[in-house]
This record gives structure tokens, sequence and C-alpha cells, in this order.
DNA sequence: AGAGTTTGGAACCATTCAGTACAATACACG
DNA sequence: CGTGTATTGTACTGAATGGTTCCAAACTCT
């Protein structure tokens, strides 16, 4: 009945994350969009709407995919401690950047950057961190030394792991030569168990 | 022998500061600076050299200013206990940010974005890093608590807290209603209060 | 062959960009 | 005063870049 669709949808907006990843929604040009994904703009429009709309879907493609990951880490059944996933969890992350990904993490740049005015992108990266948190409170109700904790300060030292995430992805992204990442997993375990004063 | 400068270089690079904290390098256009500088281009383009060389001045006006009082607070002798002052810091940010200030950190935003492919501002970012770091830790090393761990303990310590300085600056400029800055100052102080089990 | 889509890419139009040239202007000093 | 020197404003550059639209040709399936 028709001419059927040349590419994969999902490849396609698998290749659209990578660029966006590496070079941030405002700085990642149509043309470098075009070349990274193998197709020309009447494809790209027809498919995709336009830029920003292909970001959404970018960003439900990360969530999926990356912060997916993440969580399921956080929340694995297998490692019965709750401690251990979310050690494993930075160690994973302090890995790919000593075997060199600097890419950081889409949703944290974002954050950091000028897309947050966009009311739309602004709550899609919401969703994905308060996803993060999520795992993060997971991991410490399934761990002995934090599950019996009052439920408030466990959320706090989610939201402390969260921020703790954050500025390392962030510092992984800027490449500098502090040496914090090479210790951030030690820093992390050590974290968890310390104990109330 | 010669006609005067009608502006004052210092206070132009402190509106110059006040346009890239708002809106970034990459994302401060020409216009944007002249207008929030209130001159023209000619006369930026004479006294400053260019965009970049404008963003570096900033960045070191950035550091005697911004990065210079949170030192200050951290090594302020009036607070005995290095704790507090730490303490202190924190609160001052949330207490910024409750105020309506969004803009974050410069450098945090600087290190999160594309400028830092330039070596002269990742260099300087890294300088003023660098310095907040130092701060903290010369103000664990002003806390009962923590003055007798070992150095690389405490230098550890201090690279977490650098880490969590990042990741609520980025949260504070994402606008995120996350409830984490709400409650980051408690966070920090039970993080100080804590002792290694 | 015809209906219905996708495709490539030219064309669009706007914007914006950092940087330059230069004439007018203002001051300081002799 | 007047000359030298520096700044200032503005017009201008000329490119490049941006996202988006549009359409004829290509293609598949009935």
């Amino acid at each position: 009945m028709a001419r059927p669709r040349e590419f994969d949808t999902d490849d396609a907006i698998k290749r659209a994350t990578a660029v966006f990843w590496e070079k941030g929604f405002l700085e990642s040009s149509l043309p470098d969009l075009l070349d990274g994904m193998g197709l020309t703009r009447g494809s790209l429009y027809k498919a995709f709407k336009d830029k920003k709309n292909l970001f959404l879907l970018v960003l439900e493609h990360y969530e999926e995919e990356a912060v997916g990951a993440a969580k399921a880490r956080l929340t694995d059944a297998d490692v019965p401690d709750g401690r251990e996933r979310i050690i494993s969890l930075f160690a994973a992350l302090c890995a790919a950047v000593t075997a060199g990904d600097t890419r950081g993490c889409l949703l944290c740049s974002a954050a950091a950057g000028f897309e947050m005015s966009d009311p739309e992108i602004a709550g899609a990266v919401e969703k994905g961190m308060r996803g993060i948190r999520d795992g993060f409170e997971a991991a410490l109700r399934a761990s002995p030394t934090h599950r019996a904790l009052p439920d408030a300060e466990r959320k706090a030292l989610a939201n402390v792991l969260l921020t703790q995430y954050i500025g390392l992805r962030v510092l992984a992204r800027s490449r500098m030569p502090l040496g914090i990442l090479e210790q951030s997993v030690e820093s992390v375990a050590r974290l968890l168990d310390m104990e109330p004063a």
C-alpha cells in the first residue's frame, strides 16, 4: 500500500541518543543528528516531527535504557544486600569513565544546561531523576544496615546518593584530573558503612 | 595623553560575570554581553580582546569573588569548629536558592557544559574546583571530629563534599522540585556527624 | 497500474554570529 | 591651544548556521 520506511525507528532513536548524549540538546545541530542517524532532513521531520520532539523520544529511550539499567542494578534481587548494589552502581560508573566514556549522564547534563527552560523537557528530566532516586531508596530498603532507618532518614540518604551521583557524572564529563572518580567508590562505601553518631 | 575609558574595567567584568553566570559561555551572545555590560562592540573588543578572553577574566573574577567567599567561610577562624563552617556554607547555598537564586554555580555549569573542550577554560575551571576542595579540606582540619583522621580519609571526605556541592548546585540550577535542597543542610550535617563504623 | 508513503535534497528565511573598519569624539599634556 | 593618543559608536562584514518546509521522484504493495 505504501513505501515502507527504510530505517528502523528504534535504531534511529538509539543513534540520536548517542548524538544528544555526546553534545547535549542545544549544541546538537540538525546536521549532527542527520549524520549520526544516517538519514536526511525529510525523513527526520516526517518521522519525528521536529528536533525537540525527537529529544523527548530520546529522553524516553534513555530512561528505559540507561536509567533502567541503573535501576535494575539497584533492585537486583540476586544481590541480597542493597548496600552492595549501590556500590556496584558507582563502581560501574567509575569503570565506564576509566574505559574512556566521558559522556557523563544525559539527564545530568540536561539538568545543568539551558534546555530546562522548556517545561516538557524539564518534566522528562525530572522524571528520570526521580527514577534514580527511587532506585537508591529501594536498594537502601534492602540493606541490613539501613532497613531499620526511619523513612525520612532513608529518603534523605537516597537524596545524598542522588546528589553524589549527579556530581560524579558532571565531574566525569568535565574530564578534570581531580582524582575524585578514582576513589569515589571507596567514599560511597564508607558513606554507607557509617552510622549515625 | 589620551582619552580615558568611560567605563570601569572591573565593573564591566562584574557585569559580564552576571551575564555568563545566567546563561553560560556558549549561550551568551555578544549582544547579551553588550546589553549587560552597557558598552558597545568596539569598546568590548578594544578592552577585552574577544569573548573567550573576557570569559577567562570573568572566571578569574568569579574565583576571587564567589569561590573566595566560599573559601573564606570554610577557613573563617571566628568559627572554631570547621564542621560548622561547612554546614554554614551549604546553608548559605540553600538560602540563596530559597531566595530565588537559581543560577547555580558558574564553575559547575561550565564543568557540565561543552566549553570544557577549550583547554584554557578547562584549566581555569579546574583551578576553581581545586580551590573549593582545598577549602573543605581546611575546614575538616579544623573540625575536632575529623582532625584526627588520616590524611587520605580527610581528602576523600573533602572530595565527597565537593561532589555533593556540585550536585546540589546543578540541582539548584535545574529548578526541579525534588525537595533535595530543602534538606541538604541536614544531610550534610549528618554526613559530618557520622563516624567510621 | 494506482494508491499511498517515504525519501533526498534543494530552497527557505530568518537569525545570529564574532569580529572589523573607521570616523567622530574626548581627554591630557606640552 | 593644539596635537597626539585612546576610546567610542555604528555601520558593516560576510559567513554560517539554524530549524523547518516542500516537492518531485522512488518505492511497495494491492
